[in-house]
DNA sequence: TGTACATCAGTGAACGCGCGTTCACTGATGTAC
DNA sequence: TGTACATCAGTGAACGCGCGTTCACTGATGTAC
């Protein structure tokens, strides 16, 4: 907050929070960028004191959303158990889905410069997936993981899979992958 | 084709087919109602004899993109062996998210009204799910193939996973999945 | 401590754009007699 | 078979809209001396 209406302070900062919360209650196609200037309190062109264009505002506000699944990731990867750590983790990214759909579409929404997100956000996944079936079987394990559980949150968050509990859905489906040092079932 | 530029005959097949190929090609942004009638070669009012509006011309692309989504599970859904039917169902699936990024993009876009998309699209991966695990662990079978499957297509057209044989990928990925009449695997 | 001045971070008017949609219309077709 | 006429399926001009972006600008701040 600032007290003067220049020299905002932090204005990038609001600016990505703005859009953030355009995007959460209104969808994707209400986060312009002169709406997002507005939720700012803010004329359109201060935006581009902060972001080269409409495309760099989304970009920062995806990156933003990973940050923030990465910490929602990192918070339930706590269990001593491996597994339980790994499927842990698991329903926390359909939670993170579920509670921010719209976030969530933009951010694998293939419009976003993904070299501009840090890559650090799934490799939360990996490293677990390494402790539970050994450095040889963790990238396939990770992928699995990562795979099942994105494709359940999004079919959630889409409503082609209808549930009333995300979760408990989610804590069945996890246990059918297999994740053991030596993952193969049949041949 | 039509040899007089008036009463086209299946102007509706016609305009469904022109917004299909601005997708694929160009991506959601270009596929506006007046592109799609252009492309069709057609007044763009034209499209309101056929269309209630933009919306419903986009539901009917996506429409026709689950039905060819359903052709392709079926013709994989060959082999004797369930289990390899329904695998290969699951490498189909990755298939066609890879050869149509952006028609797949639309029908999972959540801007699209579910009541009007055919529920008989998953229907086949159920039913080979059935005879796989028997009809009472069908649902939850056929809700993890689903969603691994869906995952990996999505993340890696959005190159979130990077591959350069998604099929391989897919193939390696889907026996981590466990399949069997008792799917249970650790408590 | 005061002052001059460069720089920084905002403003607000204006632009061109393509969009979805409406409107009154007209040419083509099908049908009853 | 011809003709009158209703209906169907297109046209093209026009609309208002909000968008992203540009421009010249101005008020606030930091700093050298």
């Amino acid at each position: 907050m600032s007290t003067s209406k220049y020299h905002h302070g932090d204005l990038r900062q609001s600016l990505i929070k703005a859009g953030g919360a355009l995007l959460r209650e209104h969808g994707v196609a209400a986060l312009t960028l002169r709406a997002t200037a507005r939720e700012a309190g803010v004329s359109a062109t201060a935006t581009y004191r902060h972001f080269a264009d409409k495309e760099a505002l989304l970009t920062a506000i995806a990156a933003d959303g990973f940050a923030a699944l990465e910490a929602a990731l990192r918070a339930a990867d706590q269990h001593p158990d491996d597994r339980t750590a790994l499927r842990q983790q698991g329903v926390a990214y359909v939670q993170f889905a579920i509670a921010n759909p719209n976030l969530v579409r933009l951010m694998f929404s293939g419009t976003i410069d993904r070299a501009a997100i840090s890559p650090t956000t799934f490799a939360v996944l990996a490293e677990r997936a390494a402790r539970c079936v050994g450095i040889e079987n963790a990238e396939i394990v990770a992928l699995a993981s990562w795979s099942i559980v994105h494709g359940l949150a999004t079919l959630i968050l889409d409503q082609r899979i209808k549930t009333d509990n995300p979760i408990a859905l989610a804590e069945r489906i996890l246990p059918l992958l297999n994740i053991n040092p030596d993952p193969r079932l049949d041949g």
